[in-house]
DNA sequence: CGATATATTATAATTATTCTAAACTGTTGA
DNA sequence: TCAACAGTTTAGAATAATTATAATATATCG
């Protein structure tokens, strides 16, 4: 749980100024005790269901990209009509529920560290992403 | 190098008849020797180059989808604009060039097979892929 | 070949995302 | 405190990928 403050912080350090509609996205990013997978729509539902009034969708994409941008959200590769985004920022992985659309974080119990034993060359690693495929048992998917 | 009489299997065991624009899909994406990673944009590109006429887009997307849901192409989980697609339809990895938006085999001597070790309840898994998304060394992206 | 089911196509519809320009607000300095 | 300015918000338009539609064309099977 984060205060104001601590909103402001994040704002001003993503370049961004801190005003009522970017600190009510900063609650509802980060205000929570565990992680939170959401596409753009799931976050401006979010808002629009706390708050009386609508938040614009361009506030929404250009404060989540300034955040990503800062390091402070994590874009998920997935292949699905819309982008996902994780406020764990840390180095993890994910299962993808393809019956429902979900996603969970692999916990270090899951996947151990994947090695990249060779890299191209003159380029930089920048991540290393596992998405496991799941779907439910007795039906195929896919 | 396959023979036209191969193709015509293909297409039948995918439930669609063989016909001159399915085929030539075909010619495009499984006459070649290496591995080919595409868009739907790149296939059409690719048929509209070789043929004097064009392929409408909805052939492709339908010829396309009819051979992931068989096996023979595969979707690779990559947040982009655009679905990105692989006639490797063997277990592999890729990195993601950041820079060119090009997509490259991983090799067994890059990534070892990486192990799922807890899965979630009633659930099978469909597919484990890792991205490793690179970029140029002297630069900072996103 | 002829009948029928399936394909192709151009075009419209849909959806996620980005762009735009006008109205609004946070910030800074007097 | 207040004015001026730079940065923001917003609705709505623009763009781009993908899917749906419905009329025309083609493959298939007898």
């Amino acid at each position: 749980m984060l205060k104001n403050s601590e909103f402001i912080d994040k704002l001003r350090s993503s370049g961004l100024r801190p005003t009522k509609q970017r600190l009510k996205i900063c609650e509802v990013l980060f205000n929570r005790d565990k992680t939170f997978h959401f596409t753009i729509h799931d976050l401006a539902m979010q808002i629009s269901k706390q708050l009386k009034e609508k938040i614009s969708l361009a506030t929404v994409y250009n404060t989540v990209h300034a955040f990503k941008n800062k390091g402070y959200l994590k874009e998920i590769s997935i292949n699905s009509d819309k982008s996902y985004f994780d406020t764990n920022i840390s180095n993890h992985h994910h299962f993808f529920d393809e019956d429902t659309n979900e996603l969970i974080d692999c916990n270090d119990d899951v996947i151990e560290k994947v090695n990249i034993k060779k890299n191209l060359t003159g380029k930089k690693i920048n991540s290393v992403e596992v998405l496991v495929k799941v779907a439910s048992d007795n039906q195929n998917q896919n």
